[in-house]
This record gives structure tokens, sequence and C-alpha cells, in this order.
DNA sequence: CGATCTGTTGACTGTTATCAACTCCGGTGG
DNA sequence: CCACCGGAGTTGATAACAGTCAACAGATCG
């Protein structure tokens, strides 16, 4: 990925929350950045640090970590596209540890940036602004993933998920998705035991879900899987009429089509 | 509550979040709103309506419950001083039901009060806004709350988080706080279920951290209870100078005592 | 080519869910 | 006033899901 092109994904995604004009869009062109690369479960921002950029990800996949948790509990995941950090333009210190899964490339954006580009455009500064409440409706649903689901359809939502957020950018059109995750990094994600995410994984491949080989994970079966988490997108606050989107468009867009 | 003083504990709560001038309080005077008296249990806002009114908390309790979920998983709680559907400013369809937890009174805003808001005061445009950020940082706390403590933890965070957040704005200073809600609504909330709640509660009464009495719980023993529950205020995001606001300052505003 | 991390398996344990019964309480109507 | 009723709280017995421990296999990488 050329830094020129470090915010095509962020386009991608903006676009994919509200109508913002090409003109907007190519207001991300001026993005100033420090592209970074990152080796597995690197940190790149520690509990209590106060941030002054924004970590906006390029490729591949972040985590926040709680501090706190004995057991290194992952609290969100962040896919191409997404910024990070976003809350901290307006609070600094962040919490927990951001890490990455797997070999990662970001783009360090100083929060001037954004709060220009906010000045600038009221229809970017919507778009951030539906990014961040976007990020809340992902966090109410992780709550009532590791609440109210036993840990085969908790696994299988957290893979939904992350199929559905990639192809909103462009990415696993053909629902194949990159896994440089560990099982225990999955584990960690769902709050479970690393022998149980095992044993789980193994459940879902048993029944021609998903197939897990080196780093390169395949969903076999996406009806059945949807089926089986009880996934519904609506809360990812993806416009309904964004089908215009991003580019290699292989594969359909919404999960309808196994819930009954 | 007399609806003059409806915005009195809003009033309290952002000012708790950032910095704001007495006269961008006094903006607040010129809230239009409908007052609703809910009982128990009682709907306010249904999975896929679209909001065209802030709600906001005057007294009680109110709490989201996911819609899909059997158990009803309550994903989070509102104390008065809160506005639960703040993100459909700007997202109006709401996801999940909000319902009244035991007797509650709400003010009805419409949206385009807080949208005039921000447009005349950008210092109340920001205390919005942390005040969205902070209900991400709650959420993700609940993230951690479910995935990695068990129920006793998790019932002792929930009530912990409760306490100090009425703290906030200047209730519970004496540590006794109303309990209107039942014992099945804390184990929804908690994601265990009625039955160990019980026994849950039993517990910690016998540890002698707390009453419940009636409608009434008292936390009896304020540093053990945060000590149980590994509880941290950080994330609740009061500004660390703010002990001047709520008039009725009974009790300390920190949990820093137990924290070893 | 050995060291280390990841994945895999089996045996055992433990926390929590479920089921069922019973009590207690406040309200309601006869 | 009392009988009844439903909801909330309580208790015990049993079951299920997931955690822990331990050992080994397989991959990856210096």
């Amino acid at each position: 990925m050329q830094a020129g092109f470090a915010f095509s994904k962020l386009a991608d995604r903006l676009a994919s929350l509200a109508t913002v004009a090409a003109d907007d869009l190519h207001l991300l062109a001026d993005m100033a950045s420090t592209i970074a690369h990152l080796s597995s479960h690197q940190i790149i921002l520690r509990h209590g640090d106060d941030a002054t950029q924004c970590c906006l990800l390029l490729q591949g996949y972040l985590s926040w970590q709680d501090a706190e948790s004995t057991d290194g509990q992952i609290t969100s995941i962040c896919v191409p596209g997404d910024i990070a950090n976003l809350e901290t333009l307006y609070r600094p210190r962040v919490s927990g540890n951001l890490i990455a899964l797997g070999p990662t490339i970001v783009a360090l954006v100083p929060h001037r940036f954004f709060h220009d580009l906010s000045t600038r455009s009221p229809a970017m500064s919507r778009a951030l602004l539906l990014m961040l409440i976007t990020d809340l409706a992902i966090q109410r649903n992780w709550t009532v993933n590791l609440g109210s689901r036993d840990a085969l359809a908790r696994v299988a939502h957290l893979l939904c998920e992350i199929t559905m957020r990639l192809q909103n950018v462009g990415l696993a059109r053909d629902f194949r998705l990159p896994s440089p995750f560990t099982q225990s990094d999955l584990a960690a994600a769902c709050s479970i035991s690393p022998v149980h995410a095992n044993r789980t994984i193994q459940e879902l491949r048993r029944c021609n879900l998903l197939q897990w080989q080196g780093k390169t994970m395949t969903i076999t079966d996406w009806p059945a899987l949807v089926r089986l988490a009880r996934f519904d997108p609506a809360y990812l606050g993806i416009r309904p009429n964004y089908d215009d989107g991003p580019p290699s468009h292989l594969g359909p867009l919404t999960a309808d089509v196994a819930l009954a």
C-alpha cells in the first residue's frame, strides 16, 4: 500500500456512513501522516498515554486490550479504514493498550488534521461523528455478544462482524479473510479460554462453516454462519443504499439471506 | 421535581465533563420539553423507532435492553442527568428497547434544541460530544465487566459504577441509593441468571458490603466493594479537578481509597 | 536444527444455569 | 376483614458449559 493512498479505505468507510461529496473526500488527500509497520502483538498505544495523533489502520488488524484484566481481554477490533483512537481527538488520555494482531500497517495522523477537516467540511465532520457513533453501537453489540451467546455463537458472531466490516471497505468480498491472529487472540476477544476457543473453531470447521489454513480464513457457508450467530448487520450503521462504493464487489453486502 | 429545573442534573453532568461557563449552562434554561412519568418496566423507545426527541432522565433509572436476545440482556443503564439516546441526534434509528427500571421521570427534548445549542455554544457542543465519548468508554467497560469478572465482582462493579455516576450529579452522596429495580433486572445487566443474582447479592450482604431493604440500597463498605470489583472510575471521564460541583457533598468522589 | 510459539487432545474441576418448590409481600376484590 | 393472587425473593438438587492443567504435536524461525 502506497502512502499516497493511505486514505482510500478511510474514504470508503466514511462514504459508507454518510453522504459525502467527492470534493469532501478529496480533502483527505492533504493528510500528512507517518506510516508505521507493526509486527504481531506490538503495542502502539499504551494505557495512560496522551495521544496527539490518530491511528488510522491501513492494513491488518488492531485491537484494544484491557490493561487491568489478567486474561488480556480484548474490547474491540479495528479493520482497515478504522481510526482506532478517534475519541482521543477530544479526550487524549487512552485507556487500554492498542496492539497489532498480526503484521499491520498504520498511518499516524496528527489530531490537527482532523480538527481542521471538521472545520472545513461539515459533511466530513458529520461522517467522523457517525464513525464514533458506530464505535458505540459496535461496543454495545459486543456487550450483547459476551452477555447472551454461548462460545460457539460468540465466535461465529465475531467472525461475521469482521467479515462484514472488511467487505464494507472492499476487502474479503470472496469471503476469504486474512487471519494473522492466533486462536488465543480470538479467545481474548470472545472471553473464552484458548483451549475452548480451539474446540469451538474445530466445531465450526466440522460443520463446514469455515476453513482456517495458515493466515487465511475462508467462510464456506456464510448463510449458516449468520444464522448460527444470529447476526444482524444493522448496528454497523452502513447506509442502506450503499452498494456503489468499494470497487471489487464480488459478494453481497447484506446478511439478510439467512435471517428467517 | 419541577419542570423548571429539568436541566439541573444535566448541567451538573456536563460541567463534570468539560469546563463550561455559567453563561453556557444558562442556555439550558431555554429547553422546551415534555415531562413524562413512567412506571416500572414501561417501554419508552422501541427497537426500530426513529427518535425525534432526546430522552433526558430526571429521576430514576433507564436501561437499554437488547431486542433480540431471549434473556432480555440489558446493555446499559442511565442515571439522572444522562441523555439516554444522545446518538439519535445524528442517527435517529434506535436499536434495542429503552425501558424504565422502577418509577421514572424523563424530559423529552426535541432534537432541534440540542442542535441549536451546539451551534450557539462551542463549549456545550464539546460537552455533549464528551458525553457521547463517555458513553463509549462506559460501554467498553461493560465489555470488560462481562468478559473478565465472575458474577460477584460483576455485580459489585455495576453497583460501584451506578453509585459513582449518581454521586457525580449530587445523588447518593451518603451511599444510600434508590434501588427500585428487581434482582432480575440486575441479573439481566450482569448477564447472570436471576437465581444466581440472588445468591450473589446475598453474598455481598453476608460480607457486610451492602444492605438492600425495600427500594433503598446502602453501600456499607465502599472501599471493600471497590476492591472486590477492582473498580477504577477513570473511565467515567470526570474531570480530576471537579469537586466544586453538586451541592450536597457528603462523601468523597474518588474510589482511590481502596486501590492498593 | 533446536527453541519457541501455536495448535491439539484428554481428564478433571468449577462456576453458573436450570428446574422446581416454597415463602413472603403488596394489592385487589369479595 | 380476609381470601386470593401474582410478582419477587429464596432455597436445594442437578446438569451443562467452560476453565484449568498437563502433555504432546506441528509449525515457524532464527
